[in-house]
DNA sequence: AAAATAAAAAGTGTCGACAATTTAGCTTTT
DNA sequence: AAAAGCTAAATTGTCGACACTTTTTATTTT
């Protein structure tokens, strides 16, 4: 699973790298979704002091991970099919968008970058463990880049900061969710050419009709299961 | 200005308070954009202990009011016209997505509830000062009924709990996007005409061109003063 | 006089302790 | 035996002090 988001800044103080280390515990599940968090607790596990260890969970807190309530405490956060159709929803609204500014303001080293990793994910497919890579890390990459070149600093934080942490947890502890291998390929090129074409609008629309298939996968999963 | 959004709960705790105290002081500019954060300054004038201080601050960081580097410390947010047209970008995706889902999942007790609203606006309109009243809250209260009526968590999480801090922020400063009062209570109408009809695509489009509006007129607006 | 260096002041990060609140377990009551 | 009330334990919120970093000021050097 794709550790970091391209957001991400050196953590300095400690809080900065007990709250990776939680990060990515809650992520691939070593902590549970739904648990309750216990800051005595936690804070021996990683020999911090119970206020750097609350630090660090204000920092969880920012991303969605985790749920705090006053004079009661923390939880990690449910992971539910409805939780990931709502982020599936604001997913398709936002990249959507990101995209649609992503053809007006990407420079044209931006997109030659992106073609390149096409191409990089196109062999590598091919080459590696079936279609594996493609299904993680290359499918992240491509979303990122994307969300990165809209030059929007608000979008950025939004799905960097926030919104992708939800999305990782979900891939790592669903699977259901990860992306439909050989479909997707084909409708990253073409998302890229709109991008390229300089074609805000079509980019937009080739964005959200390639979430929303995703999300209409599971529907459909879903509704077979019952 | 309005003060709170809908879905701020109960201050229990003194950094509850202390941070409600704080946010508004930034959003109507008693505390300026861009102005450094002292701690024990502020702890002070608080008369709190600089750690529940920092506890108020992480909640405003949450909101995207203030920014902090690490061993330096804590700035209220610029207010610039790039930042204002960043805004817009995403208030046109998130509230126009947010609108489609309302078209979908309003009750029809939220409906006739909208309904009612809006006519009392109208009335308000031709009787208070002029166009201020609708200019201000009215405005708002539309737009929070709209994203509640989402009934989707993570869109009403980062609208109300974050966005909607900054766009208050920057109508109390700059002043010159505030809502086209003669023609934005007629866009109002037809956008809940949709969500009545259950129309979700014809919400969203509508939604879309009333932000996307608000942010040319202010396009045309710096283009002319250049 | 300008630049570089060193010392001092101010500010942020971390810690451990105490206060206030919630939770768990036990006793009492019906 | 179930519910209610009470006591004790555990947990969270707040505080003040200390450690480390950054910034400012003063001094020295070129």
């Amino acid at each position: 699973m794709a550790l970091d988001n391209p957001t991400t800044q050196a953590a300095v103080t400690t809080a900065d790298k007990v709250f990776e280390q939680i990060l990515h515990a809650i992520v691939n599940g070593n902590i549970k979704a739904g648990s309750k968090i216990s800051e005595p607790e936690l804070a021996k596990n990683y020999q911090i002091s119970r206020s750097t260890l609350r630090e660090a969970l204000n920092r969880l807190e920012k991303c969605h991970l985790i749920e705090r309530k006053a004079n009661v405490g923390s939880r990690v956060v449910e992971c539910s099919i409805a939780g990931l159709l709502e982020i599936y929803v604001v997913r398709e609204a936002l990249e959507g968008m990101a995209c649609r500014q992503a053809a007006s303001n990407m420079t044209e080293d931006e997109i030659m970058e992106m073609k390149a990793m096409l191409k990089q994910h196109a062999s590598a497919k091919a080459l590696r463990d079936g279609v594996s890579y493609y299904q993680e890390e290359g499918d992240l990459d491509f979303h990122y880049k994307v969300i990165l070149g809209s030059h929007n600093q608000q979008l950025i934080n939004i799905l960097c900061g926030q919104l992708y942490h939800l999305v990782r947890m979900y891939r790592c502890q669903f699977g259901m969710n990860s992306p439909r291998a050989t479909k997707a390929f084909d409708e990253h090129s073409r998302i890229i050419e709109a991008i390229a074409d300089r074609d805000g609008e079509l980019a937009e629309i080739l964005m959200r009709r390639h979430i929303a298939a995703s999300r209409k996968n599971i529907e459909n999963k879903i509704a077979l299961q019952q």
